[in-house]
This record gives structure tokens, C-alpha cells and sequence, in this order.
RNA sequence: UGGGGGAUCGUCCAGCGGUAGGACAUCGGACUCUGACUCCGAGAACCUAGGUUCGAAUCCUAGUCCCCCAGCCA
């Protein structure tokens, strides 16, 4: 059985490369055609404080591609300059989930962190400048003396401290001499700059932390700007890919690179983060919804997260299809979850093996089936795919049919069973509809057919057109199962920038359970992760944390293409 | 009112002075022992106004609309 969530790792490399270039692969095979480098240098550098999602997804993409492509390199460097908000915990996740996605890093793993050493030296040398101070002024002070955005922002008492001061100022700060919050480390640029990252940035501030990888050595920690180009610089990276609203920050980065004594140049670009509609992917709104337990997890199958994707059974093959799919622009979009699963449904289809199981059941009695007889039906596991094999489904004289496929007061363009009706059983039998048994509230419970013995698949007679073929299961020998229906989690395409609270567009229905569901006997002994297609159902995976042998669960990955429910409405 | 970006079918992406094209979605049709898959076909767009040019989505000018920035977050 194939295990469609899992994949070799770097099979990334091998997906064909996009027919016409973006904007970024065009700038570095121009930069490669002027020979401007030899060797292209990228990285994704994700915050180990939250789980990774869709947008990050694109990063990944973008950055491992891109360095693939040219025969470079692509590191994958967690930005831990922040211990209070980030965690172990999230660091292995981000690691086991980019390999998922099909990259490899070899020996380029990396820490912010590991360079704390030289990003502290670039400030000392900074300070020796005569281009970086220490500040004290309180939060607030500083959020006043800053300007607005129309409004220059006006010079700090201490900006004129001699560089002798600032430096052992900065030395008993990083001695832990000072309370948090007591003074921070500025660049010294232009506090009347248009471009608000410019007024004397912020460089350290004193955060008495313990980090997760360098412990208590450190009281002093880098802020983003300065730490993430020192460090782009220390790697060689040639791009420095990020998204949009650091745009305004390349001007900062730019200056780092030229006031710092640095072994490389890189060159920032940006690009447009990837939005899908009908969720979020704001990190916070999601650990939000993972707070409030309004969803299972970081990994609820519903979450674009990766973990989520995952659990919910979607190929990585067929996410990074659909991140090449939707493009790298510098345009803010927001892509249609249509397209995704478009890309699911393709790889799926000719990876996953066929099975039939009924959802919602209703007993079907073949009242001229021998009592007590038995056979064995063969199936192919896969349409087109004789090499995939068949199996062998057990049927008898009573069956599971999927309620759906019956109606009593059936519209004509609706060719499944109907009383007096006669439809095909999947790699079965022909079968025709006369009686019905019915409960106190007037409920189908049985519906009575015969069967038609010459029309067994592969007999002459199964030659016979007939319009509706349905799937079933034997009454007498199948599996129990718990078959979680997901759905968007949102009701709305754009859940967040709405004058409500997002959880408000939360879609009620986004989890079904039905937990009376029967499998085909074959599906015994299923191995978590597994991803199969219920015959005219949708794609199904075995629940990797709570399916196991004996207790079978699976999600619904996503539906078939279904032109009936169109039709009906 | 400052600075930085962005506007092409419903959606996403191409176009790089020479017939606006692809994908997803939608709507028809063919095929079908999955109302799946596959195949065929259709409709559908250059933000506005000027200008340059034989010719403009593309170049110029002026507008309009949308997004981001005032963390000791990233």
C-alpha cells in the first residue's frame, strides 16, 4: 500500500522547474549570467514560535528551489533571537516538517543564535564608530521621541554619549549589570529618516532569559534587523528572500551591510506572502484557536499548517505542486482553496488505491441471494493501474449501501436505487429494488432487492447497460470505522480583516463525524498515514495519531469531483 | 498630511513595443462498472484619463483604488 504522506526525501528537487521564470529566478539567473556570484546562497529562516503553515510553505519553496535550481545551497536557520517567545518544541517541529515537505539541508542547519557572539562583536564595533549608542529612555519615551508617521521623530538625551561611555555602558549591560528594560543598544542613523526603521533602530535590549540553546549566557539579546543581517552576511547568502513588509526594513539592511565589516553582500528581495481563502494564517490567530481549543492542535487537520496538512492526508508532492501553482509576484493575493485541492485530487488519483466504504448505512437484503451463501468478488486496486494488483471482497445475501444512493421519490436524472429501479453494484452484481421495510417514523431501515446471477462483473450478462453503479459493503464481514468529514474551517473567504472577530466566520460544520461507517474487510489492517479513495467518496487517510488496527479512523482528505451535487443543489 | 509597495479573465500566474495566453473555477458535450478520471468545446480580463508611436498591458504624464510601516516582535 502506498503511504502517499510520505515521501523520499529531496524528491523536491526533482519536480520540474516552472516553464516561464518569476521575477526572483530571473534576478539570479541574471546575477549568475553576469557573473556576479558563482554560487547561489539562500535561506528560509523561520521564528521557532509557532508551528510552520502555507505561507512558509512558499518560503520554503521559494528559498530551497531557488538554491536547488542553481546548484547552490539553502540553509535552514531558525531566527531564535527572542527566547521568551520561542521553544524547543518548536524548533523540532519546524525541522521534522520542512523535511517532510521534501527538502534537504544537509550540515546547513543553523541558529541565529549561533552567532551571538559575532552579531555582540558587530555592535561593540559599532559602538567604536561612533554608530551606535546606549539609550535609557523608558518604552514609552521612546515610542514619543520616535515621531509619527508624518512627524520627524526628535534625538535622545543620550544619543550624545561618548563612545567611551556607550562602551562600557554596553558592557555591563551584556554583564547583566542592568534590570530588563533599563537601557537597550540603538544604531545611530536619523531620527528625522521618512523611513521610520531608520530612526536609530533598536540593535539589543537586556532580556534576563533562558534560551533554549545558549542557556543563561546571554542577558542580551539581538533584535531581528540587525541579528538576521549579520547572519545572512556570516552564511554568504546571496538572496535574502522575505516577504513583503519587510520592505521597508532593506533600507536598514542595507545599512547594516555597509557600516558593518561583514564577508558578504547579500541582496534582500521581497515577495508577496501566499493567502488562501477560507483561513488564516496569522501565527497568532491560529495559536489563538489552539488556546481556546476551538480546534485539536497545531496539527488538527482543518489548520493550514503543515502539521495539519499533513494529518489531513494531503501529499507533500501536491502542496509544493500547488505553492509552484500560484506563482511568486510582488502582488498581495489571496488563492482560491479550489486550486489546492485541485492539486491534492491530481496526485491522489493516480497514487491512491480504490476501496469502498459506506458512510452513512443502510441495509440492503438480496432476497434471493442463497442464506448463508458466500464468494469472493475481485477488484482492481486502481482503474488504470494494473500494477497496483486487485483484492478480493467478500459479498453475501445482505449488504451496507451508502444511504445517498437510495430514494424512495427519486427525481429522473437520479440513476442510483429506487424502488422498482435497478442499479450495478460495484465489481458485483445487478441488483433491482421491489420492497421496503420501514421504521415507526416512516424511515427507510431495509430496502429488498434481487440480484441478477448472470451479471456478475466479467460474466456476459454484467454487459448489460445499466446507468448507476454504486459501492457497498458486506453486511456479514467488514470493518467498523470512524470517518472524520472535514470542511473549510471558515464560512467567509477572508475570515480575518473584518470588522467582526474572526472567530465569529468559524464554519460550524467544518468537522462531521460518522462513526458508524463500514470498510471493506481489506482495510483491516491499514498502516496509519496511509491514503486510499473510497470509491465516490473522496480520498481518505488513516488518522496518523489515533487510527490503529482494530480501531479504525480516517480523515477525509477531500472529496471526488462530484457533478451530481451540482445538479441537485 | 510622511515613507515604502501593488493594480491583467471570478481566482492565481504569463506578457519584457507587434494577434492578450495558461492553470484553477464556471458552463456545455463525449466517454464511463467511481455522477471520479480522461477527452472535446464555450464564455470570461489589461484601474482611469491624456500623451509618445505605424503599433502600448508594456514607454511617459497626471489621477484613482488597495496593502505595509510609528514593538525593547519577527
Amino acid at each position: 500500500m502506498n503511504d502517499a504522506t510520505r515521501d523520499p526525501a529531496n524528491e523536491a528537487a526533482s519536480d520540474a522547474a516552472p516553464e516561464s521564470r518569476d521575477f526572483i529566478r530571473q534576478i539570479v539567473a541574471d546575477d549568475l549570467a553576469a557573473g556576479r556570484h558563482s554560487v547561489i546562497v539562500t535561506r528560509f529562516p523561520p521564528e521557532p514560535n509557532g508551528y510552520l503553515h502555507v505561507g512558509h510553505a512558499k518560503s520554503i519553496c521559494l528559498n530551497f528551489g531557488v538554491a536547488a535550481e542553481a546548484g547552490g545551497r539553502c540553509f535552514l536557520r531558525l531566527d531564535d533571537t527572542n527566547p521568551l517567545k520561542e521553544d524547543q518544541a518548536f524548533v523540532d517541529a519546524i525541522i521534522d516538517q520542512v523535511r517532510w515537505l521534501g527538502f534537504d539541508w544537509a550540515d546547513r542547519l543553523t541558529h541565529a543564535s549561533d552567532y551571538f557572539a559575532q552579531i555582540h562583536d558587530c555592535a561593540v564595533a559599532l559602538i567604536g564608530a561612533g554608530k551606535a549608542y546606549v539609550d535609557s529612555l523608558t518604552p514609552e519615551q521612546m515610542r514619543e521621541y520616535r515621531g509619527t508617521l508624518t512627524a520627524p521623530g526628535r534625538e535622545s538625551p543620550h544619543r550624545s554619549r561618548t563612545v567611551a561611555e556607550n562602551l562600557e555602558l554596553f558592557t555591563r549591560m551584556r554583564a547583566g549589570a542592568f534590570a530588563d528594560g533599563e537601557h537597550v543598544l540603538r544604531a545611530k542613523i536619523d531620527m528625522a529618516a521618512p523611513n521610520i526603521n531608520l530612526r536609530d533602530p533598536v540593535l539589543y535590549r537586556i532580556r534576563r532569559a533562558t534560551h533554549q540553546r545558549t542557556g543563561a549566557a546571554w542577558c542580551i539579546y539581538p533584535l531581528y534587523d540587525f541579528a538576521h543581517t549579520i547572519s545572512d552576511a556570516l552564511e554568504g547568502i546571496t538572496h535574502s528572500l522575505c516577504t513583503l513588509e519587510f520592505e521597508d526594513h532593506r533600507p536598514l539592511y542595507e545599512w547594516f551591510l555597509a557600516n558593518l565589516q561583514l564577508p558578504a553582500r547579500p541582496r534582500q528581495i521581497e515577495f508577496s506572502r501566499l493567502n488562501l481563502a477560507f483561513t488564516i494564517t496569522s501565527k497568532r490567530r491560529l495559536a489563538e484557536l489552539i488556546e481556546l481549543q476551538l480546534v485539536a492542535g497545531w496539527d488538527d487537520p482543518r489548520l493550514p499548517t503543515i502539521a495539519g496538512m499533513r494529518r489531513r492526508g494531503y501529499p507533500p508532492a501536491a502542496l509544493r505542486d500547488f505553492v509552484g501553482r500560484t506563482g511568486v509576484t510582488k502582488k498581495e493575493h489571496r488563492v482560491q482553496m479550489s486550486l489546492l485541492e485541485n492539486c491534492v485530487r491530481e496526485d491522489l488519483n493516480v497514487r491512491a488505491s480504490r476501496a469502498m466504504a459506506v458512510l452513512n448505512p443502510l441495509k440492503v437484503v438480496l432476497t434471493n441471494y442463497p442464506a448463508g451463501q458466500t464468494e469472493l468478488l475481485a477488484a482492481a486496486n486502481h482503474p488504470d493501474r494494473p500494477d497496483l494488483g486487485e483484492r478480493q471482497l467478500p459479498f453475501g445475501r445482505e449488504l451496507w449501501i451508502e444511504r445517498d444512493d437510495f430514494m424512495e421519490d427519486a427525481p429522473q436524472k437520479f440513476f442510483r436505487l429506487r424502488p422498482g429501479g435497478e442499479v450495478r453494484l460495484r465489481y458485483g452484481y445487478i441488483i433491482r429494488c421491489h420492497d421496503l421495510v420501514k421504521d415507526a417514523d416512516g424511515r427507510v431501515t431495509e430496502v429488498h432487492c434481487t440480484y441478477d446471477p448472470e451479471t456478475r462483473s466479467g460474466m456476459s450478462g454484467a454487459e448489460r447497460k445499466v446507468k448507476g453503479t454504486i459501492h457497498w459493503v458486506s453486511a456479514a464481514r467488514a470493518v467498523r470505522a470512524e470517518v472524520r468529514l472535514y470542511d473549510r474551517l471558515f464560512s467567509v473567504a477572508r475570515p480575518d480583516g473584518q470588522d467582526a472577530d474572526f472567530k465569529t466566520f468559524l464554519n460550524p460544520e467544518s468537522l462531521r463525524i460518522e462513526s458508524k461507517a463500514w470498510l471493506e474487510l481489506s482495510l483491516l489492517e491499514v498502516p496509519p498515514g496511509v491514503v486510499l479513495q473510497f470509491e465516490r467518496l473522496g480520498y481518505f487517510v488513516a488518522d496518523r495519531v489515533d487510527h490503529r488496527p482494530g480501531q479504525a479512523v480516517f480523515n477525509r482528505v477531500v472529496t471526488l469531483r462530484d457533478s451530481w451535487a451540482k445538479v441537485e443543489g
